[in-house]
DNA sequence: TTTACTGCAAATAATTTGCAAAACT
DNA sequence: AGTTTTGCAAATTATTTGCAGTAAA
């Protein structure tokens, strides 16, 4: 069973109905390797099959991360980006000159969590997050 | 000096105009405790003046970003925050209730920057970056 | 058959821009 | 005086919403 499988799955035992718009929205999200916009979806879905509304796509990328199968950040310059919680932690390297995101693992990280919990009683989220820099590509130019 | 005015002799020395305006805009982001948005210091600066234009405001702190006398990210929910580059690297810890952004200094932050690079041929910009959480007031409720 | 879901178009919200008037240096 | 900067209002961009029609279950 694939990863869109399972949430399909589990959203249908939540009483959801699940559409052929929503099942490719789903299918776009959980397939694609990186963080992804509403806009992104759209255009990657018109390749496929008819146009879906972008309101609809909205809707479904909120109602994924209410439902707790996506995460939701902001990470480049004013949009919106949505992922499946598929992986464990992980950092997130934003390129600020071509704004691609690399998915990092990185050892630090538990240590980095344990450091800010006895400092500041602060509790993170460590499974997504976010370090603004340039990536090797760019750094050549 | 203050920082406002470290930053204001910077500029003119570049050859800008200093306005009232940026100014007050300077002084208003260089003694913010934390990031702040455009409309964060039209409602700030309006208590003490006549308003300044938002638009004279958003110039403003892109024109401080460009210069790089401040950093700009996308923290939280479709707005852009703005702060200045007072201090060394640090962490900023968002709560992802209450929105409040906490300073923090931590002491693996080289490490992780090596990491980034050695493994991942990223630059990281470690002098600002963002982890999203709860902070301890909110984790009492 | 019921009512959740979609499409459309109009509404919002944040930010940007063009241009004439105002004001630093 | 000359050019940069501001204010205003209109334009853009991303996202949300109301409502009537459509379609999962």
């Amino acid at each position: 069973m694939s990863h869109s499988d399972t949430i399909i799955a589990e959203l249908r035992k939540r009483g959801y109905r699940i559409t052929p718009q929503r099942e490719m929205i789903i299918g776009a999200i959980a397939h694609s390797p990186k963080h992804i916009t509403a806009e992104e979806i759209a255009v990657h879905l018109q390749e496929h099959t008819h146009a879906i509304n972008i309101a609809t796509i909205y809707r479904t990328l909120d109602w994924l991360w209410q439902e707790g199968f996506a995460c939701r950040n902001d990470l480049s310059e004013g949009k919106t980006v949505y992922a499946t919680l598929l992986h464990g932690p992980h950092v997130h390297l934003v390129c600020r000159k071509c704004n691609q995101v690399i998915d990092a693992d990185i050892g630090v990280l538990s240590t980095l969590g344990n450091k800010l919990r006895e400092k500041y009683g602060f509790d993170p989220n460590l499974d997504h997050f976010s370090i603004f820099g340039v990536c090797s590509e760019c750094q050549d130019q």
